[in-house]
RNA sequence: GCUCGAGUGGUGGAAUUGGUAGACACGUUGGACUUAAAAUCCAAUGGACAGUUAUGUCCGUGCGGGUUCAAGUCCCGCCUCGAGUACCA
C-alpha cells in the first residue's frame, strides 16, 4: 500500500460532502468562531496558486479550531456581479449570468480538489436575486436614514420630517450637502411636495447628485479614481474624460470619523490601517472667510496653519473655482480663459503628477486680510484642487514650499513671519517656529498660536475652528448592465424607493450589454422597465404613464455594494425575510478571523466598515466592527520568462523574418556588438558570430538595433529554464511566429530570461494549481504553499522545492505503513518519543497563534525526522501525531486516523494536549563565550547555582586552555542560557 | 517627497523577551542499492586560511558609527529594493 494521493484525496473529499462534516450549526453548547477569507470574482481565467494561499491558511486556522473544541464557521461564496463577464457578453453576446455560472463551476471544482473545510451550504453569490434582494434592502434603509451629529449616529428620516414641521431645519446638527439653506417650519409647510423631497434628498445617506466624474466613452460607464490608470481606464485601457453626470452617492463622510476611532478597537495591521487613516484624511484647523473688495461675497479656505495668516500675500484658487469667472477683471479675463481651458485639458492625474511645472494666473481681483484688511491679490492655480477643501488657498509663501515657489516665479512679495528665520533660501515648515510681525500672535510658537486665532476668528465672524477630512463621499452609481439594479423608480424626476416586500427587483433582460446610442446605461436597451405603482410589479415600458406607472432607475450599483454586507449573510444564507436572523447574527455577532489582500485596504475594507457602522446605528447588527482580526496574505508572483527577438531591418524587407536568440547568446552578442560599436561606430552590422544561421553570413546587409523581450508561456520552459521550441511554435496564440528562426546556446538548448513579476494572464506566467494537485496532490500543495515563506510576505511562486515537501509527506505515511502493510505497535513510548510528539505539539501552537504556518512545516519535518531516526511506530505518538498534521494535510491525516482503526472522521478530534512534563530537561548544553565569541560547549545540570556553573566552568580543562594563563575579568553567567568570560 | 515594510549562504527561508547565526527544505557534490534509470537511503555543503587527522584561527546577517559581558535583533546616520500615497492647503 504505496502513498496514492489522488485516491486518499478523492475519496475524503467525497467523504466530507457526503457527511456534511464542515457545517456549521447556528446553535452549540461549543464557543463559535468565525473564519472568513475574501470571497473570489469568479474570473474566466480559474484559480492560479496565488488564490488559494490564503484559503489554505485559513483552512488550517478553522481545522485546527474545530480541534480546539470550537464552533466553527468557514464560508465561501462568489463576488459575481463585475465588469469582466459583461465585457465578455459584448463581445460574444453570452449572458453574463451563463458567463458567471461556468466560471464558478470551475472555481468550486478547483476549490474542492484542494481540500477546503468550507461549509458550502452557506454559499453565497451576490449575483443571486436572493442575495441581492437584501443589498437593494440595505439601500433602501440608507435612502431612509440622515446623519444626526448631535447623536452621532443614523437616524430615521421620517425623525428629521417631524423636526422640519416643528422647527424647520435651523436647530439641525446634520450631516448634509453644502448648498443647504435655512427655513422654518412655516416655510417647510409650505414648500411642494417636490420641493420637499429635494430638501429632504440632501440629508438621505444616499443621495443624488451631480457629480463630476471620470466617465469612460468605450465602456460606456464612469470609472472610479482607483480604477484608471496613467489616464486610461485600466481595463481595456480606453481613455477617459471628466463629465457631470447625475449619480447615486454614499454618505460615507458622515462616518469618517467613526471610521477612524473604530480603527483602533481592531486587530488589524498596522499598514493597513495607515493606508485607511491616510485615506480619510483628517486635519485639524480652521476655515477662514476672506472678502472679496468690491463685492458682498467672500472665499472660504481651510487652513491647518491659520497663525499663519499675517504671512498671507496672495490666494490661489481652483481654475474650477465657482467665484473665479465672477471675480476676474476684464482685462484679465482672456488671460484667465486660457489658463483655464489648458487645465481642463489635463486630467486630475496629470496635474498631480506634474510637481516641477509651476503655472498660474492672477485674475486682477483682491481681497481683504481679515484683520489687516489689506488687498491680496487672488491668483488661479493649477496646484490648487477643487476637490478638496474648499477649492482655495491662503498662501503663505514663508511658511510653504509650494506658496513659496509660486510667489517666486510670479515676482509676489513674502513676507517674514517667524522669529529669527531666514527665508531668502526656502520656506519655514516648522512647527516650533515663533511667530513674529504678527499683532497679537507675537512670541507665540505655532501650537498656542493656533488656539489664540481661532478664538479671535471667531470673535470677529471671520472663521471657525473646523475638522476637515479627505475623504470623499462614494459615487454608487454604475452605467453598468451586470450589476445590482436600484430599487428605486422616478415620479416627476423624483426618486421613490420600492418597498421591502416587493423586492427584489429582478435586473431586466435586454438585447444587447451595451449603453444605448442615446448616451444611457445598458438598462435603457430594456423593454420592460417600468414600475406599476398599483399591482408593485415591473411592466412594459409602453405602459408608462408618470401617474401609477413610472420608468426605472438605468444605473445599476458598483461592485462593492454586494461585498460590503456578505460576512453577515453566511450566518443564515438562506433566510428569505431578512438578511439574517437577529438570532443567527446574535450568535455569531462577528469574524474573528478574516483573511484577504491588501489591495482592497481602501476599497472593500473601508466601504464594508461603513455600510455595517450604519446597520449597527439602524439596530439590525450587534456590532459596528465585523471584523475583530485581520491577516493580510502576501500576493504570489509569477515568474515571468522571456524570448529576446532580434530586432534588425533587412535591406529587402521581404527577406525579413522573427529571429529569436537564446539568453546567453544575447548576452555575448550584445557584449561583442559593444566593442564592435567602439572601433565602428553607427556602421552596417556585419554578422557576428552565427555559425548556425547561414543565411545571415552571406547577406551582411542588416541595420541592428537590439532585442526585445517577449513573454513566453511558463508552462513551455522546463526547470533549467530551457523552452521547448516546438510547443511554442505550435501553440496557436504564436501563430506569429511559426516561421521565426531559433538562434541556440552552443549545446543546442534555447535558454529564457526570467523576471519577477505579478501573476496575470497577459504576462503567460500564470501557474494553475491543477496540475499540482495531480502531480504530488492538494496535501502537497497545501503544506508547500506554506513553506514557501511567511504568510503575510509576497513571494514568487517557485516548484524548485515541491519535493521536499511532498517526500516528507512519504516520509510520514512510512511511519504507519511498512512494506504495503499497516503497522503500528501498541507499545509504550518512550522518554525520547515522548519528547519529540510534545515538542512538536507546542511549537505547532504556537505558530498557528502566530499564522508562521512556513516554520510548522519544518517542525513536522523535524519531528518526522526523528521519528524515523529512532524507527518509532508507536500508537501512542503516532496518533497524535495524525491530528497535529491534519489542518495541514487532511487527506492524508484522515486516511491514517481511518487505518488507526477509526470510523469517524478526524475532523473533530481534540487536539493533543501539551505537557510540559516530557520536556523538563535535567541538563543543558551551555555554549561557553569568550569575549562573546562561542568557543565550545559544556553540558551542565540545570539545578547548578551561578557559582557552581561559574566554578565548574572555570575548572574545564578547554577553559584553561583557551585563557592561556590569562585570569579572567568578569565572568557571565546566565543560567539555562550561556556562559560568557571577558578578559 | 511622505508613510509603511524589507535587505541573512548558490536559492526559499529559520533564529519567540539581546544569549551557540544559517533550523527546515531546495540545489550541488560524493557514496550505497540497481544491468541501467527512476525511486529510496547515507554523507558533506557560509567563506578564507592552517593541519596527515583530531581540530584550530580569522571573516561573516546592505553600509558607517554607537550602546552592551554579548547585537541579525536595540540606538544614531546612510544606501538599496518593494508596497502604498501624493501639489491635501
Amino acid at each position: 500500500m504505496k502513498y496514492h494521493f489522488n485516491e486518499i484525496e478523492a475519496k475524503w473529499q467525497k467523504y466530507w460532502a457526503s457527511n456534511d462534516t464542515f457545517k456549521a450549526k447556528n446553535n452549540s453548547n461549543k464557543p463559535k468562531f468565525y473564519v472568513l477569507d475574501m470571497f473570489p470574482y469568479p474570473s474566466g481565467a480559474g484559480l492560479h496558486v496565488g488564490h488559494p494561499l490564503g484559503y489554505i491558511a485559513s483552512d488550517i486556522y478553522a481545522r485546527y479550531k474545530r480541534h480546539k473544541g470550537f464552533n466553527v464557521l468557514h464560508p465561501m461564496g462568489y463576488d459575481s456581479f463585475g465588469l469582466p463577464a459583461e465585457q465578455y457578453a459584448i463581445q460574444t453576446g453570452q449572458h453574463p449570468a451563463k458567463t458567471t455560472e461556468t466560471n464558478i463551476a470551475t472555481y468550486r471544482r478547483q476549490m474542492d480538489q484542494i481540500g477546503f473545510s468550507f461549509d458550502w451550504s452557506r454559499e453565497i453569490r451576490t449575483s443571486n436575486p436572493d442575495y441581492y434582494k437584501h443589498t437593494q434592502w440595505i439601500f433602501s434603509q440608507l435612502f431612509d436614514s440622515y446623519y444626526c451629529k448631535d447623536a452621532d449616529q443614523a437616524r430615521p428620516i421620517s425623525a428629521l420630517i417631524t423636526i422640519f414641521e416643528k422647527e424647520g431645519n435651523t436647530t439641525v446638527n446634520a450631516v448634509c450637502d453644502e448648498d443647504i439653506t435655512s427655513f422654518s417650519a412655516q416655510d417647510w409647510k409650505q414648500f411642494t411636495l417636490i420641493q420637499k423631497q429635494e430638501i429632504l434628498l440632501k440629508y438621505r445617506l444616499t443621495f443624488l447628485s451631480d457629480t463630476e466624474v471620470n466617465w469612460c466613452p468605450a465602456l460606456g460607464t464612469v470609472l472610479a479614481n482607483d480604477e484608471i490608470v496613467n489616464g486610461v481606464s485600466e481595463r481595456g485601457g480606453h481613455p477617459v474624460v471628466r463629465k457631470k453626470m447625475k449619480q447615486w452617492s454614499m454618505r460615507i463622510t458622515a462616518y469618517a470619523q467613526r471610521l477612524l476611532d473604530g480603527l483602533d478597537t481592531i486587530d488589524w495591521p498596522q499598514s493597513l490601517k495607515d493606508a485607511q487613516t491616510n485615506w480619510i484624511g483628517r486635519s485639524e484647523g480652521a476655515m477662514v472667510h476672506f472678502k472679496i473688495k468690491d463685492s458682498d461675497k467672500s472665499i472660504s479656505v481651510f487652513t491647518t496653519r491659520p497663525d499663519t495668516i499675517f504671512g498671507v500675500s496672495f490666494m490661489t484658487l481652483a481654475p474650477e473655482h465657482e467665484l473665479v469667472a465672477e471675480i476676474t477683471t476684464p482685462e484679465n479675463k482672456a488671460a484667465v480663459e486660457k489658463y483655464i481651458k489648458a487645465t481642463a485639458k489635463r486630467s486630475e492625474r496629470d496635474r498631480m503628477a506634474d510637481v516641477k511645472t509651476i503655472s498660474g494666473q492672477f485674475t486682477g481681483a483682491y481681497v481683504a486680510h481679515p484683520f489687516t484688511g489689506e488687498a491680496i491679490p487672488i491668483w488661479i492655480g493649477d496646484y490648487v484642487l477643487a476637490g478638496y477643501g474648499t477649492g482655495a488657498v491662503m498662501a503663505v509663501p514663508c511658511g510653504d514650499q509650494r506658496d513659496y515657489d509660486f510667489a517666486k516665479h510670479f515676482a509676489i512679495p513674502i513676507p517674514n513671519i517667524f522669529r529669527d528665520i531666514d527665508i531668502s533660501e526656502h520656506a519655514c515648515e516648522d512647527k516650533d517656529a515663533v511667530i513674529a510681525n504678527s499683532d497679537f500672535l507675537d512670541g507665540m510658537p505655532a501650537k498656542k498660536a493656533i488656539k489664540k486665532m481661532i478664538y479671535e476668528l471667531e470673535q470677529k465672524g471671520m472663521g471657525t475652528g473646523k475638522i476637515n477630512y479627505r475623504l470623499r463621499d462614494a459615487v454608487f452609481s454604475r452605467q453598468r448592465y451586470w450589476g445590482e439594479p436600484f430599487p428605486v423608480y422616478y415620479k416627476d424626476g423624483m426618486p421613490q424607493i420600492i418597498a421591502k416586500e416587493h423586492l427584489p427587483v429582478l435586473l431586466p433582460e435586454v438585447e444587447k450589454y451595451l449603453p444605448t446610442d442615446d448616451g444611457k446605461p445598458p438598462l435603457g436597451n430594456a423593454t420592460k422597465w417600468a414600475w406599476d405603482t398599483v399591482n408593485n410589479e415591473v411592466v412594459d415600458n409602453s405602459q408608462i404613464d408618470d401617474k401609477t406607472i413610472f420608468p426605472l432607475e438605468l444605473n445599476t450599483m458598483p461592485g462593492w455594494a454586494g461585498s460590503s454586507w456578505y460576512f453577515n449573510r453566511y450566518m443564515d444564507a438562506h433566510n428569505t425575510d431578512a438578511f439574517a436572523s437577529k438570532e443567527a447574527l446574535a450568535y455569531w455577532r462577528d469574524v474573528d478571523l478574516y483573511i484577504g489582500g491588501s489591495e482592497h485596504a481602501t476599497g472593500h475594507l473601508l466601504y464594508s466598515r461603513f455600510w455595517q457602522k450604519f446597520l449597527f446605528d439602524k439596530g439590525f447588527v450587534p456590532v459596528d466592527e465585523y471584523a475583530k482580526k485581520l491577516i493580510n496574505q502576501g500576493m504570489i508572483l509569477g515568474t515571468s520568462a522571456f524570448i529576446y527577438r532580434w530586432e534588425y531591418a533587412h535591406e529587402d524587407a521581404a527577406k525579413e523574418k522573427t529571429i529569436f536568440v537564446s539568453k546567453h547568446k544575447m548576452e555575448s552578442i550584445i557584449k561583442e556588438r559593444a566593442s564592435i560599436e567602439k572601433s565602428k561606430r553607427n556602421q552596417v552590422h556585419e554578422n557576428l558570430d552565427l555559425a548556425a544561421t547561414t543565411d545571415r553570413k552571406s547577406n551582411a546587409k542588416e541595420q541592428w538595433s537590439g532585442f526585445t523581450p517577449i513573454h513566453v508561456n511558463v508552462n513551455m520552459v522546463n526547470a533549467s529554464n530551457e523552452l521547448d521550441i516546438a510547443a511554442f511554435k505550435n501553440d496557436p496564440i504564436h501563430s506569429a511566429y511559426q516561421d521565426a528562426e531559433f538562434i541556440t546556446e552552443a549545446d543546442g538548448t534555447f535558454i529564457v530570461g526570467r523576471e519577477v513579476e505579478k501573476m496575470s494572464k497577459s504576462k503567460y506566467n500564470v501557474v494553475n494549481p491543477d496540475d499540482i494537485c495531480h502531480d504530488y496532490g492538494a496535501d502537497t500543495l497545501r503544506m508547500y504553499e506554506m513553506f514557501l515563506g511567511p504568510l503575510e510576505q509576497a513571494k514568487p511562486w517557485n516548484t524548485a522545492g515541491i519535493t521536499g515537501v511532498h517526500g516528507f509527506l512519504k516520509k510520514l505515511w512510512k511511519r504507519y505503513i511498512v512494506n504495503d502493510t499497516f503497522s503500528v505497535s501498541d507499545e509504550e513510548p518512550s522518554a525520547e518519543e515522548l519528547k519529540i510528539l510534545h515538542k512538536t505539539i507546542k511549537k505547532v501552537e504556537e505558530d498557528i497563534a502566530n499564522f508562521s504556518f512556513n516554520t510548522s512545516v519544518s517542525t513536522f519535518m523535524i519531528a518526522v525526522n526523528e521519528l524515523t531516526a529512532l524507527q518509532c511506530n508507536k500508537r501512542a505518538i503516532l496518533e497524535p501525531l495524525a491530528v497535529l498534521i491534519e489542518p495541514y494535510a487532511p487527506h492524508l491525516a484522515e486516511e491514517l486516523w481511518q487505518q488507526l482503526g477509526h470510523k469517524e472522521s478526524i475532523a473533530h478530534v481534540p487536539f493533543p494536549k501539551y505537557e510540559e512534563k516530557y520536556l523538563v530537561e535535567s541538563s543543558k548544553v551551555y555554549p561557553i563565550s569568550f569575549n562573546g565569541k562561542m568557543r565550545f560547549t559544556m553540558e551542565l545540570s540545570l539545578d547548578l547555582s551561578k557559582e557552581a556553573i561559574e566554578k565548574a566552568v572555570m575548572s574545564y580543562e578547554k577553559t584553561q586552555k583557551q585563557l592561556a594563563g590569562r585570569t579572567p575579568k568578569k565572568v557571565i553567567v546566565v543560567p539555562g542560557k550561556i556562559v560568557n568570560i571577558v578578559g
